[in-house]
DNA sequence: AATATTTATCATATCGTCATGATCTTAGCT
DNA sequence: AGCTAAGATCATGACGATATGATAAATATT
């Protein structure tokens, strides 16, 4: 609704490592295909998210990019924050000091709504995100995503990720 | 929050001419003074607003801006939605066909939430918006905002417009 | 040390939004 | 008819988001 396609990509993007990385980094051509992204433009999106601390990169061979928290610790709101725009609407109504002492008409109701978003963006974990979609057969864990640093407890079952061969679905870009 | 500026200015002008153009119309001068925005960007706003049926406009002297719809009748939706970016995050895996039959992790909960802030633009009206914003004397009508033709009944009580003289204070751009 | 692989970064281009200033058009007024 | 007050429109540009291609830097492998 309101991310732009960066936010999007870096999505997708993560998802895409938290299937695919289990245990070695993944590289971005890898994730640029899967995606239908531009490798370089993916690169550059994909390290704003190591400077936020959500990914890892190592470099050289056999390098790319891994996740630093586990999916379950990972909130949405964490990977699209580096792409939100920078100005958000404080107030409908465009005063400048709407607030808690001072608020206007429509302050409450806005921010019950406005806050829904937000509690979904950080409630909403990567490994909810992926949940159940394709393959349902894991355990419904509904683990909300810790904000402090996580224990980096990954479960030892490894289950066998069912290698799609990269769909290749074009990235319905709005036409010229 | 995810309003553009453009938006906003929209939101304001149109609650500027509710509360100043009770009987007249309003001049674009006058409300670009009170908004602090630009004379003729504001023109253009207000101009897409005319032709989304929000406003009337006249030209000529004693000119200017007129609601078409009561204030009670008319959405923040109706208002914004000429400024609305044009492509919405449909899903938030980015898969094409996300949708009823075929639904990520996450449709579900995130449409919830979504629907919630239309929810909020299509039943919140500038009435409502300035309802108690300053002058609490009004008795708080909740009136949801009608879709079909308003039936265009203003009061007869047409309080004094106090006629500040555009007090043409600088549009506090940002430094270049 | 040389090489190959992979991320990091730089220069550049394109597009949409936001915005300003100049000019055209309309219509009330005399 | 002419003047004037107003909106309508056009040309232009700043700016950020999006995006591409070329090059630099790091590192595993040999």
């Amino acid at each position: 609704m309101w991310l732009g396609s960066t936010a999007q990509h870096a999505v997708r993007a993560v998802l895409y490592i938290t299937e695919h990385g289990t245990d070695a980094p993944v590289r971005v051509d890898e994730i640029a295909a899967a995606l239908a992204a531009a490798r370089n433009y993916l690169s550059k999106t994909l390290h704003q998210l190591v400077r936020a601390g959500v990914l890892r990169s190592v470099r050289g061979p056999n390098g790319g990019f891994q996740l630093v928290d586990a999916p379950s610790a990972l909130s949405v709101a964490r990977i699209v924050a580096p792409f939100l725009p920078s100005q958000q609407t404080r107030c409908l109504m465009g005063r400048p000091n709407c607030g808690g002492a001072n608020p206007c008409a429509a302050h409450h109701r806005w921010r019950r709504v406005a806050d829904g978003v937000v509690a979904f963006f950080e409630q909403t974990s990567a490994a909810q995100l992926l949940a159940d979609n394709g393959t349902p057969r894991t355990a419904r864990k509904t683990a909300r995503p810790r904000q402090g640093p996580a224990s980096m407890k990954r479960p030892a079952t490894k289950r066998p990720v069912t290698k799609r061969p990269a769909t290749k679905h074009r990235a319905a870009r709005r036409p010229t």
